[in-house]
DNA sequence: CAGTGAGCGAGCTTCCGCTTGACTT
C-alpha cells in the first residue's frame, strides 16, 4: 500500500515535487480542472437555489478512475492544488468525486516550489475552505448565466453562432470604442521650431527646441523673422539626477507584452514558448499575476549579480502585485536555476528565456543614476525659450542588463545625447531655424499584448485566459488582426538661414498600422446591440464590482447563493424584455434610400453569411416575391456604405467583356471575388476589385492563371484517370480522390514517377491517422 | 496549407477558468 498520495494541478510540478518528497510520496496530477458544468446544457438549477450540475468531462475520465484508485490504495490523500479560488475548487471537487474521507485527506498549499516551502506545507495541513470554494461556484455560475444566457439573444437578432460574456463583450467594447475615438478623432496641426546654434568657439553646434509650439504659420513665420534679428545667450544651466528603478519580474500579461515588443511574438506564441520552458524545467509556472520572488530566488539572484556585476549592482527589492482581482497562488516567472545563461532549444525558446532571465536579473540591480542637463538660450524680445536636453548615464546600474521597451517609440528624438560644454552668458550665434508642422495623433489601435495590459487593468480575465479570449473574438469574426494602410498627409516647413525664410512643404504617410485589432461589422453590431440592453455586464467595472463580492463569499460574508440571486434578479429580467422586442428589422440593419429601378428600399445588415447588402424584402403574399442580395466587399462597412456604393454591388455578377469569344464575368464568390471565363475561375487580387476591373486586367489576370496551370501539371496516368501529379505552393503532390498527398522531398523525382510509386505513397499516408498539425520540436536541438 | 466559386426559413451554436491531451514501437 502507497503511503501518501499527493494531488496537483500539472504534472510538470508533480514531478519536481515528487523529487522533493522521496519515495513515501507518491505525485500525481489533476489536470486542471475534473468537474465542470455540463457544456451543452445550461446546468443550473434555477428554480432550486442555483444548484449547479456538474459532470466530470469524458476526456477527464480516465484520469479520474485512476486517480480514484490511487487514492483508494493510499494511506492519506494530499490536495495540492493551487492557493487560490479555482484551486480550492478543484481540491473539493476532488475530495468529492474521488469519495475522499476527512481522516484520510489533508489540505496542503504552497505557492512557491522549493522544498523548504513543500515540507513546510506537508507539516501545516488545514481543510478544504469552503467559503473559498463557493466563491469559485458563484464565478462559474454567474459566468455561465451570463454566457448563456446572452448568446441564444444575439444568434436570433444578429447571427447564429455568436457570443458574449463577461470577458470577451468588454473586449471588443474596447476595440470597437477606440476605433471610433479614431473615427472620430480630428489632429491639430501646431509648429515645432528646432534651432541649430554655433557657440562662441565658432564651430560647435547646439541644437534645441523651441519650448512652446506655435499654433499657426503665420505666427511660426512672425517669430521667425523676429529670429533673424535677435540675439541669442545662454540663460540657465542647470544640472538634475535622475534614477531609474526596473520594472518587477514578469507575470504573464507583462511578459506577453515584452515578448510582443522585443521579440514580436503574438500572445499565443509567448505562451506556447513558455510551456515548453516551464515543462523542460527551465522556468517556473508561466500562468500567474504574482511579482513574488521565492528567497530561495531572491538568493541565488543575489549571487549570480555579485559575481558578475559586483556589489555595488545590487539591491535587494520586493515587488507588490498591483493589479485588481490578482489571487498570487504562483511566483512570478523567472528562472528555476538563474545562473543557467544559455539554454538548448529553439532560437525562440532561447530568446524568451534570455528575456525572462534578464528581467528577473534586473529587478534585483541597483538603480540607474542619469545626469540630465537643460541649458536654457535666451531670445532677444522674445518670451520663449530655447531648451536643450542632454541625458549621461553616470551609473548604468540595472540598464547594463535590461532596458523595458514601450509601446509608443516616436517619442525617441529627445534625451541621450551629450551636450557640448557651454558657459552661462555665452552668446550664440543662429545658423539655422526651422518650423515645422506637426500634428497631434490619433489613439493607438490595440495590439494583442495591449489589449491584455488594458484588461489586466480592468481586472477583467486571468493569465489563463488572456489568450484564449483573443482567440475567440478572433474566431467570432467580432475583431481581426490586421493593417491599415495609411494617407498621405502634406506638412509645411519654414526654414530660416542666411537666405532668409523658405517655405517648403513635404508629405508624410499616417495612420498606416500592422497587426493591429480591428472591430468587424459583427463586432460593431453585437457591441453597440449589447450596450444598448446589457450595460449591466458591460460596465468596465462589472468585474471588479463581482470580484468584491466574491471576495466577501470567500470571507464568510455572504452567501454565494444569495450573490447569484441578486444579480439574476437584475439580469434576467433584462433577457425577457430583450427577447420579447418583436422588432421589424434587425439589429444593425441600416436603410441607405431608395434602389431608383425598382423603387424598392434599399438595406445592408448583417446577414447568416456576415455584412450584405438587399433590396426589397421577401413577401409571401406577393407571388413569393424574394429580395436581392449582395455581399459588401472587403474594406466596406455596413456603418460608412452609401447607396451608390450599395447598388453597385448589384451589379454583380458583371459582363466585364469577351475574351477569345467567350464571356468574362466579374463577381464575388464564397472566397471572395473571381472571375469567371470559358468554365475557369480566377481569383481577384486585393489591389482590384470586380466592380472596377476592367476586360484588359482580367485578361492579365487570366493569362497568369493558365501559365500557372500550366506549371502546375506534371504528370498523369492513363490506367488512374482520377490521379494527377500536380505542382503546388508547397512543392510537388499528387492528387487523388479529393485527397492531396505529399511527395517526400528526397527518393522521388515527380516528373518519373510510376503509379504504383503513387499509389504506395498514397497507402502509406492513408494508413496513418488523420493528420496530426503539431510540430515536433525536441529534434531541432 | 494545395482547390473551392451560395445565398439569407431548418440546425445547432454559447460562457470563464483550471490544465495538457498524443497513432505505433
Amino acid at each position: 500500500m502507497q503511503k501518501n498520495l499527493v494531488i496537483v494541478e500539472s504534472p510538470a510540478k508533480a514531478k519536481t515535487i515528487e523529487k522533493f518528497l522521496g519515495k513515501d510520496y507518491k505525485v500525481l496530477s489533476s489536470y486542471g480542472h475534473i468537474r465542470d458544468l455540463k457544456t451543452k446544457q445550461f446546468s443550473i438549477d434555477i428554480e432550486h437555489n442555483y444548484a449547479p450540475q456538474y459532470e466530470i468531462p469524458a476526456d477527464k475520465k480516465k484520469l479520474v478512475s485512476e486517480l480514484k484508485a490511487e487514492s483508494k490504495n493510499a494511506e492519506m490523500v494530499w490536495l495540492a492544488s493551487d492557493e487560490d479560488r479555482e484551486g480550492e475548487a478543484i481540491s473539493w471537487h476532488l475530495y468529492e468525486v474521488l469519495g475522499l474521507k476527512p481522516e484520510t485527506t489533508r489540505r496542503i498549499v504552497f505557492h512557491e516550489i522549493t522544498k523548504t516551502a513543500i515540507l513546510h506545507a506537508i507539516e501545516t495541513p488545514r481543510s478544504i475552505d469552503m467559503n473559498l470554494v463557493n466563491a469559485q461556484q458563484a464565478r462559474r455560475v454567474l459566468d455561465r448565466i451570463v454566457g448563456f444566457q446572452l448568446s441564444p439573444i444575439l444568434w436570433r437578432k444578429v447571427k447564429p453562432a455568436l457570443s458574449a460574456g463577461r470577458v470577451q463583450s468588454v473586449a471588443v467594447r474596447l476595440i470597437v470604442e477606440r476605433e471610433r475615438e479614431i473615427q472620430d478623432f480630428v489632429s491639430e496641426a501646431a509648429y515645432r521650431v528646432t534651432a541649430n546654434f554655433i557657440l562662441p568657439d565658432g564651430k560647435t553646434i547646439l541644437k534645441a527646441e523651441l519650448n512652446r509650439r506655435l499654433k499657426t504659420k503665420e505666427e511660426a513665420q512672425a517669430f521667425l523673422e523676429a529670429c533673424q534679428h535677435a540675439t541669442f545667450t545662454i540663460d540657465d544651466i542647470s544640472k538634475k539626477p535622475v534614477r531609474k528603478s526596473p520594472a518587477p519580474p514578469f507575470t504573464t500579461s507583462t511578459l506577453q507584452q515584452e515578448a510582443a515588443r522585443k521579440l514580436g511574438y503574438s500572445v499565443s506564441q509567448t505562451m506556447m514558448i513558455a510551456q515548453r520552458l516551464y515543462e523542460s524545467g527551465l522556468i517556473t509556472y508561466m500562468r500567474t499575476d504574482s511579482f513574488n520572488l521565492s528567497d530561495l530566488a531572491l538568493g541565488t539572484t543575489k549571487e549570480a549579480i555579485l559575481e558578475s556585476y559586483g556589489e555595488k549592482y545590487y539591491k535587494f527589492r520586493q515587488y507588490h502585485t498591483k493589479s485588481k482581482g490578482a489571487q498570487e497562488a504562483h511566483e512570478a516567472i523567472r528562472p528555476t536555476y538563474i545562473a543557467k545563461a544559455e539554454i538548448d532549444g529553439t532560437a525562440q525558446e532561447r530568446k524568451l528565456y534570455d528575456l525572462i532571465r534578464k528581467r528577473t536579473i534586473a529587478c534585483q540591480m541597483a538603480d540607474a543614476e542619469l545626469e540630465r542637463t537643460t541649458i536654457s538660450v535666451d531670445i532677444s524680445g522674445q518670451k520663449e525659450k530655447f531648451v536643450a536636453t542632454g541625458e549621461v548615464v553616470v551609473f548604468d546600474g540595472f540598464l547594463q542588463v535590461y532596458h523595458e521597451s514601450t509601446d509608443d517609440d516616436q517619442e525617441k528624438e529627445q534625451g541621450n545625447t551629450l551636450l557640448p560644454a557651454v558657459h552661462l552668458q555665452d552668446a550664440l550665434q543662429l545658423k539655422e531655424a526651422t518650423a515645422t508642422e506637426r500634428f497631434t495623433q490619433r489613439p493607438p489601435r490595440y495590439t494583442e499584448a495591449t489589449l491584455v495590459r488594458r484588461l489586466e487593468e480592468l481586472g477583467i480575465g486571468r493569465p489563463s485566459t488572456y489568450a484564449p479570449t483573443i482567440q475567440t473574438i478572433q474566431n467570432r469574426e467580432y475583431v481581426v488582426k490586421g493593417d491599415k494602410e495609411g494617407t498621405e498627409r502634406a506638412f509645411t516647413i519654414l526654414t530660416l538661414n542666411k537666405k532668409g525664410i523658405q517655405e517648403s512643404s513635404k508629405t508624410e504617410m499616417v495612420g498606416a498600422d500592422r497587426n493591429k485589432l480591428m472591430p468587424t461589422d459583427i463586432g460593431i453590431v453585437v457591441n453597440d446591440f449589447l450596450m444598448e440592453y446589457f450595460q449591466l455586464v458591460m460596465d468596465y467595472n462589472f468585474t471588479a464590482k463581482v470580484e468584491k463580492e466574491f471576495d466577501a463569499i470567500a470571507e464568510g460574508e455572504e452567501n454565494w447563493t444569495k450573490v447569484i440571486d441578486n444579480f439574476y434578479k437584475v439580469f434576467h429580467p433584462i433577457v425577457e424584455q430583450t427577447s420579447a422586442i418583436r422588432t421589424e428589422h434587425k439589429v444593425g440593419e441600416r436603410q441607405l434610400g431608395i434602389d431608383p429601378k425598382s423603387g424598392k428600399p434599399v438595406f445592408v445588415k448583417i446577414g447568416r453569411f456576415g455584412p450584405v447588402a438587399q433590396i426589397g424584402e421577401s413577401n409571401p403574399d406577393k407571388d413569393n416575391e424574394k429580395p436581392q442580395f449582395a455581399t459588401l466587399l472587403k474594406g466596406q462597412s455596413i456603418e460608412t456604405i452609401t447607396l451608390e456604393e450599395a447598388l453597385k454591388l448589384f451589379e454583380l455578377p458583371r459582363t466585364v467583356g469577351e475574351y477569345e469569344g467567350k464571356v468574362v464575368v466579374a463577381a464575388i464568390g464564397r472566397f471572395g471575388p473571381f472571375i469567371r471565363h470559358d468554365g475557369k475561375f480566377v481569383s481577384i487580387p486585393k489591389d482590384k476589385n470586380p466592380i472596377s476591373i476592367t476586360l484588359d486586367e482580367a485578361i492579365e489576370l487570366i493569362q497568369q492563371k493558365r501559365a500557372k496551370d500550366e506549371n502546375r501539371f506534371i504528370k498523369k496516368f492513363e490506367e488512374e484517370p482520377e490521379l494527377e501529379i500536380l505542382n503546388g505552393r508547397y512543392g510537388p503532390y499528387i492528387a487523388y480522390k479529393g485527397k492531396n498527398y505529399r511527395i517526400p522531398k528526397t527518393g522521388y523525382t515527380p516528373a518519373e514517377m510510376t503509379l504504383d510509386d503513387c499509389m504506395k505513397l498514397i497507402k502509406e499516408a492513408d494508413q496513418k491517422p488523420a493528420t496530426k498539425k503539431r510540430v515536433t520540436r525536441k529534434k531541432a536541438e
